[in-house]
DNA sequence: CATTCAGTGTTATTTTTCTAACGTTGATTT
DNA sequence: AAATCAACGTTAGAAAAATAACACTGAATG
């Protein structure tokens, strides 16, 4: 195996020029464009390390969306993945033909995007990138993205007049999502460039939409956005929840916990 | 195989739900989760139209980029490829630590993204897409993304204060590519959107390079934005293009053409 | 000059994926 | 009730991909 990072290096990197692109390429013709055999680009995969990714023969950038399996070998993630995909499918209920939604960034709404292909007309205005691609996708729901400079952390955009973007549009209905949510301290995300585009999105909305699983409950975060009561609607997966929330004397109109027994 | 669309439909809208998110999927946990043979996903898969395809077992979304082949089995997008990729190495040259790059959308300055991963300090500005992802991949650059509504034919972001956007960035560079270049008429591309913010990098950049091959000669395209002569450098792969072009008597600084031999 | 060893090709073997054919089931029709 | 047929499973074989083992080469080292 090549331990030095001698010619290995140089023909990953003509390899990734060659993605970078996007798309695939198929193990023999990496082969024929780097002039070596398929054996040695297979073990400049294993050693070398790169963001390149082989797979079923086909050479892919590991490091774009859609090419990470979901299901991991252990059951976590996919249970993680189950939890939010019921979280959303509550969410969707909330959804009617020619909204124009909000989409907050983080991993809670991924699963709504692929339901909203059911619609004819959507609007999905949306910061975070991830957003952004799968809704670009989607053939019958018209993207506004709110740009700014990319912070890789949460995938998404930051920017001065993030607020005043907002507010041009007219957001129907807010999905925002939190990292933590407290009773006392109100809800909070990890990342400060996220407190403009939501406050914004809350600001604006005719109905906002609080999607949170239950994890998140009594736990603070660095980035303050929004108090509990700004919310017309709490949707999470905790069985408590209502009770917890509501007895506690403050508005929130309405708390949505899904039945357990889901399609 | 099943020819009316029943229980095989709802299976992908399934699946699809799952990986919407980004992701893969093997073919045995397709299999699991909608609580069949592999076999009968397979046969989904190839009966019925879909979005997802079969990729060494393991399912993906098809429309998400990085999954579509590069070399299709015509030589003529490889060589296409090859093409670009010749005209970007050039480019490349014009770039320099620390600068701040204007990347116009389309196709042609893809291959030179990856290449910018061997600098320390960049920052891209761009309202594509695919340019974004691309960028978003790169640790060492910083990404500003210019939002707005979503135009799919050409990947890329349009919005009324593009212009103001830009003149917001100290852009360094502009890199922008065409779809028709015409001596009397001027630079030309197809989508009106892209007119104001490839005027705007115009505007604003110290440093103006055409990068078009030399298919776009003599072209006319819907939307004109800009005159040849604009530019600062032209970037492009025919032979007799500085005469071509310099002979007319207009003041085109500098035209590249590449080395017919190049690495 | 012989030795070493990284880098690579070749071949064989195993594993996985793909394809095709046939069998089963259960609802619907005749 | 027999026939039909869509929907699906199962099996076996073919094809492709992954792995492992060994052989070759040419530059660097002793």
């Amino acid at each position: 195996m090549p331990t030095t990072n001698g010619r290995s290096a140089l023909r990953l990197a003509k390899l990734q020029e060659a993605l970078a692109s996007g798309g695939t390429l198929h193990l023999r013709d990496a082969a024929e464009l780097c002039d070596v055999s398929e054996m040695t680009i297979r073990r400049d995969l294993s050693t070398q390390k790169t963001t390149i990714s082989l797979l079923g023969g086909r050479l892919v950038m590991a490091n774009y969306p859609g090419v990470t399996p979901i299901y991991d070998l252990n059951e976590q993630r996919a249970s993680h993945y189950q939890a939010k995909h019921r979280l959303c499918q509550r969410a969707l209920a909330y959804i009617q033909e020619g909204d124009t939604l909000f989409i907050d960034c983080g991993s809670t709404l991924m699963p709504l995007l692929s339901q909203l292909s059911h619609f004819h007309e959507l609007t999905v205005v949306t910061y975070a990138l991830n957003v952004a691609n799968a809704v670009a996708a989607l053939p019958n729901v018209r993207l506004v993205l709110l740009g700014g400079l990319f912070y890789a952390a949460s995938q998404s955009f930051g920017s001065d007049n993030m607020a005043a973007a907002v507010e041009q549009l007219g957001i129907n209905k807010a999905l925002i999502s939190a990292a933590g949510v407290d009773l006392e301290r109100g809800v909070s995300c990890f990342h400060f460039h996220e407190v403009a585009p939501k406050q914004a999105a809350i600001a604006t909305a005719i109905k906002r939409l609080l999607v949170v699983d239950a994890s998140k409950f009594g736990v603070v975060r660095p980035a303050y956005f929004a108090a509990l009561d700004d919310f017309d609607v709490v949707v999470t997966d905790k069985e408590g929840a209502p009770q917890l929330l509501q007895e506690h004397g403050r508005v929130v109109p309405e708390i949505v916990v899904p039945a357990e027994t889901m399609a």
